[in-house]
DNA sequence: ACCTGAACACCGTTCAAGT
DNA sequence: ACCTGAACACCGTTCAAGT
């Protein structure tokens, strides 16, 4: 919410930018990722050409949207490697995961899509929120309380594959608490 | 590819028909679910309102191209109830599932919008595919080969979470089947 | 320094006119 | 019976003109 130069932004621009922020993120929760820039825009009484102005790009709205939201959860994950039960802590981390990661429909996709390009700084908080939770898998198996056998980043892509799952059905909220479970059992096997 | 009344159209809307399945594949295979329609008409030489003619909506176009594959990973399953190792056809089946039901990038997001829609024959489709996923896996459970405490349309879904997971990484193609072992421990433990 | 909106290129969808 | 493409409404993106 508060890029570096914020507060040398003009008044109105900056009164300008949280309000296209407020207003993107209601049309990306009521459309998903790909709600009509020009509407949010449009909704905000502002003219497109601002909008591009303060977000050259789609991915910037989602990175300014999404950046506290991301670093918030890396940093639970850097929190919990403290915790005494390693086990405990990455299920917690990963409930709140795949709860908390992806709040617009299509955003797993989006963030998929983005993920290659390397200069996105929505990619590299991405990578740094995918890094924390690895660590965090990693250190439940250095513990000996999950089999070591099978890569952190696969357990995260699996994490991710159920928040995405969550995400298309949300009929059936106790879904993804089931399926998280599954894999907690699947993690446990053999350890 | 073969709908009831294909025989009795012109030949040269037949023709039409068969090129505009053929470049919607090609169209889809490059550029996903979202491809341009009036691309995939103009590529074929064809008029878009021919296009329309044929396939009235986006959805029934995926219904007409995705139909005999999704029938016969249906057929599959009913078949593989008859093996003397329902868990090893599980996973048999499961990876074929996972392999081939999504041929198309964003195909997974596609299905899973049109799904509540119960008028859809694409729909009515993936209803009798995920219902024969769900009696293969049930007849693993009554068999006491996997454990008996997971939903049947879990495991569909956790399956469906795979494949969308693969897809979005095609740089690392074992991911998917590494997941689906993963998948598979879960479901051993406790049997 | 920032905002605006017209301009351009594109797409989805419909439908009157053709053969 | 089938095909065509113009017409309409919409969107993404850029940029010259404004304050």
């Amino acid at each position: 919410m508060s890029p570096p130069g914020l507060r040398r932004m003009r008044a109105d621009a900056r009164r300008n930018y949280e309000s296209l922020l407020a207003t993107a993120h209601a049309m990306f929760s009521e459309h998903g990722t790909d709600a009509s820039l020009e509407e949010i825009a449009r909704r905000a009484g502002l003219g497109i050409g601002t909008l591009y102005r303060h977000f050259p790009t789609r991915e910037a709205l989602l990175e300014a949207l999404l950046h506290d939201r991301m670093e918030g959860l890396a940093a639970e994950a850097g929190a919990l490697l403290a915790d005494p039960s390693p086990r405990a802590a990455l299920w917690r981390w990963l409930t709140a995961f795949t709860e908390r990661a992806f709040i617009y429909r299509g955003l797993p996709a989006s963030v998929m899509a983005t993920l290659r390009d390397e200069t996105s700084e929505l990619a590299a908080c991405c990578h740094r929120l995918n890094t924390a939770g690895a660590a965090l898998i990693r250190h439940a198996q250095d513990a000996g309380e999950i089999r070591a056998d099978v890569a952190p980043a696969d357990v995260m892509a699996m994490a991710g594959a159920i928040a995405w799952v969550g995400e298309q059905t949300p009929d059936d909220p106790e879904r993804r608490s089931r399926l998280l479970t599954l894999l907690a059992d699947g993690l446990t096997t053999g350890a």
